[in-house]
DNA sequence: GCATAGTGTAAATTATCGGATTACAGTTTC
DNA sequence: GAAACTGTAATCCGATAATTTACACTATGC
């Protein structure tokens, strides 16, 4: 399972490779510039609409942004929330 | 892509194959009643937190349960921003 | 030199939303 | 016919995605 937060594929990859500035980055994608900062920092998700957009930008559709975050969130909350999911039985089907 | 909404599956499938009343299926999941309907009646989307403990609850994990709610959130997120994205340049990286 | 523009970060604020709680009408069951 | 259960609707609360405002720092130009 690949753990990266999308902050990092957008910095160390996207960012570089499209020669661009992150505040016209942010315009472009109709986003606040402090916004764009705080995703590169790792500190804020990449979210459903901003994952189209990112999506659209780079041709690759929405899915590999979304699939980064949701697996870097999966992680945390799983560790979160392990005693409570101990605490649910595997239920066979019938 | 499958639009399915989650609670489509946990109502045709995973209730009527658990035998299970909704009730007690709320409370081994530690979530309302009222909401686990909210989510069979489609109206409610399947959270991350849901999706690690129906995962435990099946012996599937978290995977199947997310994808069919981001599959149906994108659908619907794409059409209303249908301009927005328009307005996005897909830009070939260097 | 300094003034203007741009970059990165840090609050404070707003809007949205997942979820609980409360409440109510209709069913069953004793 | 009252107690227990089911399904739905409405209200409320906490978390959070995102904007706005603000401030230090670094160029870059005149």
């Amino acid at each position: 399972m690949n753990t990266m937060h999308p902050g990092e594929l957008l910095r160390e990859d996207v960012v570089p490779g499209l020669g661009i500035k992150i505040a016209p980055l942010a315009r472009m994608l109709g986003v606040s510039r402090q916004h764009l900062h705080a995703i590169l920092r790792e500190e804020a998700p990449v979210s459903a609409s901003l994952a189209l957009k990112l999506g659209k930008l780079c041709g690759n559709g929405p899915t590999l942004w979304l699939n980064l975050q949701r697996d870097h969130d999966l992680q945390k909350l799983a560790v979160e929330m392990k005693d409570e999911l101990d605490a649910i039985p595997t239920v066979r089907v019938a």
